[in-house]
DNA sequence: CGATTGCGGTTGATCCGTCAACTATAATTG
DNA sequence: CAATTATAGTTGACGGATCAACCGCAATCG
C-alpha cells in the first residue's frame, strides 16, 4: 500500500533513477535559464549553432540537424526559423539535389556561438563536471555510454 | 576554428556530458510513447500519481505537487485537470486553510497506477537498470546524488 | 520513358508548459 | 482591528514541439 513503482526498484535503483532525472532536469533549467538571461538563446538554439559549426563549410541539411538533435524535423524547421530570422543562420539550397535545403551558419552566428560557448561552458562545468574528480568523470562517461542513446556500441534500440 | 565547446572541454569530459543528455532524451522519449501506447498516459501524469500514491491519504496540496514534479504552479493546475477530467484525482478543498486545493488520487487512480507501474518499472530496467551491474548501479546512485538537484547533500542551488 | 514509391521539408492544428496577471484567503504589522 | 503583505491556486496569452497532411523533387521499376 505505501508505494508502487518504489516498491518494484530497490534502493540503490531507485537512487539512481531518481537522481539521474531529478538532476537532469535541475541541471538543464539552470543551464537554460543562464543561457537566455546572459545570450538571448535556447539551449536548442545553441545545440544547433554548435553541430553547425562542426560541420564541413558550417552547413547541415534540415535532416542532419534534426536527427542530431533529437527533433522532428517540423521541429527543426522552425526552430531554424528562428534563428535565420535573428541572422544566425541562412538557408541555403543543395545544388545536386533540389529537396535539401541547408543550414549554415553566418558569421554572426559563429561569433555569437563563440561568446555564448565561453559562459555555456563554464556553465555546464559548474553544474556537472565540478562535482566530480577526472577518474570520476571517466567512471561517469563509461558508465553513461551503455545506455540507450548514450554513445556507446550497444546503443541499438532496436527497432 | 573546428569546434567550440569541445575544445573547451577535454574527451572524457565531453563524453560524460555528451551520453547524460543523449541518453536522458532517448529514455524519456521512449518511456514516455510506452506509457502512453500501453496505458494512455504521460510519465508525468504518471509521476503526479505516484506522488499522491505515497502521500498521507494520498492527497497533496497543488504546491507539494508543483515541487515535487519540477513543475510551475499553473503547469500543475492544468495537469491536475486532465487527470481530474479522466477521473483519476479529485479534487479536495482543505478545512484548515481555504487557500489550499488538494489533490487526492481516486480508487480508479490507484488501481490505474498500480497496472502502469509494471509496465513502466520493466521499461525503466530495461531501458536503464538493466545497462548495469548492482555495483555500477551503486556507483552510478554515488555519483549522480551529488549533482544539482541529484538528492545528495551538496544540493543545494545556493539561491 | 511514365507511373509509382520514397525522401526532404514545410504548414496547420494541437498539446503542454511557462510567464504574468489576477482572485481569494491568510498572516503580519502598526 | 484595519491595512498591508504574502501565499495558493487559476486563468489568458504565448512559445516550443509534435503529429498528420501535404508539396516538390528524386529514384525506382514496368
Amino acid at each position: 500500500m505505501e508505494a508502487i513503482a518504489p516498491a518494484l526498484l530497490d534502493g540503490a535503483a531507485l537512487d539512481a533513477w531518481r537522481s539521474y532525472l531529478k538532476s537532469h532536469a535541475t541541471i538543464l533549467r539552470a543551464l537554460d535559464a543562464d543561457l537566455i538571461a546572459q545570450h538571448g538563446m535556447t539551449t536548442r538554439d545553441y545545440e544547433v549553432l554548435l553541430y553547425l559549426s562542426q560541420a564541413p563549410d558550417r552547413k547541415l541539411p534540415m535532416s542532419a540537424l534534426a536527427e542530431s538533435t533529437m527533433l522532428t524535423r517540423s521541429g527543426i524547421t522552425r526552430l531554424v526559423d528562428g534563428l535565420v530570422s535573428a541572422g544566425l543562420i541562412e538557408r541555403v539550397s543543395c545544388r545536386s539535389d533540389a529537396r535539401v535545403s541547408y543550414a549554415q551558419l553566418t558569421d554572426a552566428g559563429y561569433e555569437k556561438l563563440r561568446q555564448a560557448g565561453c559562459t555555456h561552458v563554464a556553465s555546464i562545468r559548474e553544474m556537472f563536471l565540478e562535482h566530480f574528480t577526472p577518474g570520476e568523470i571517466e567512471q561517469l562517461a563509461s558508465l553513461l555510454s551503455r545506455l540507450p542513446g548514450g554513445g556507446g556500441v550497444g546503443a541499438c534500440t532496436a527497432e
